[in-house]
DNA sequence: GGTAAACCTTCCCCGGACTGGAAGCCCGGC
DNA sequence: GCCGGGCTTCCAGTCCGGGGAAGGTTTACC
């Protein structure tokens, strides 16, 4: 399979595939056209990686699950310690960004949003100088 | 003053200060010796800005709320919608995450995490080509 | 057989929002 | 006169690719 193939099955672009060889997570072959030729394990790989990735797993994450799915040997709970710290990442995440929902919130609610030129909002960024 | 006098009653680092000149957000004197000079108002609106950060808007937002914190005859309305399309924004991430959380908190749910090899995070990850 | 489109290759630059480091002034204190 | 710290500039790197140029290859069609 050439890259295009590879990338419409896996939902990558080619430019992320060749960005992937490039950083060591697959090794295509080339054919003596100098294409990369892509076997179906190459294809299951990016394919792990394309859902690895769209659930938040960083790179290196991504690094590490390979190399654990690649491992026969490997625990399930060496596996689940790589998504828990995942989602703990997640989790701080939306508590962060909750917290910052409830400013906005509190800012724009305080806000009258007419034509006048008072507005709480800049008040509030301009006096508080680290929050 | 100094940068480093700002950076600290700012809460900026003095690189993210030199940053911020060098795409026009600020626009600080200089003395003789060649080194920078923060009036009170640069101090504001670098207080302004780290504020403004810290809450999630962008660089772009920033300079929108910078010029309508400077405009006096600003509406207030201006500057709300500029908050509610950050909080559209903050709203639609955490939404976005909630997601992965729950994805995540299943595959979590459903591994033993023993030390068998088997492992339905990683057949979920190889399953699933796109999501 | 020609040719145009679509595909592949490498290469380098670009983004956001800084951060780190190196080389070199400047300033205050001892 | 020297030392430490602060300031200056510039260069490079981060993370994860995207955009696009310049050129070779394959395929489809007439």
């Amino acid at each position: 399979m050439n890259i295009g193939d590879v990338a419409e099955a896996s939902g990558l672009s080619a430019k992320t595939i060749r960005y992937y060889e490039d950083i060591g997570l697959i090794r295509p072959g080339r054919g003596e056209n100098g294409y990369r030729r892509f076997s179906d394990t190459d294809l299951h790989k990016l394919s792990f990686l394309s859902r690895s990735r769209s659930l938040g797993f960083s790179i290196d994450d991504c690094r590490a699950l390979l190399a654990l799915y690649e491992d026969r040997e490997r625990a399930s709970a060496d596996v689940r310690a790589v998504a828990q710290q995942n989602l703990a990442r997640v989790e701080a995440k939306i508590a962060e960004l909750e917290g910052l929902k409830a400013t906005l919130s509190d800012l724009i609610g305080k806000c009258h949003g007419d034509t006048r030129p008072d507005c709480p909002i800049l008040a509030d960024l301009a006096a508080a100088p680290q929050s």
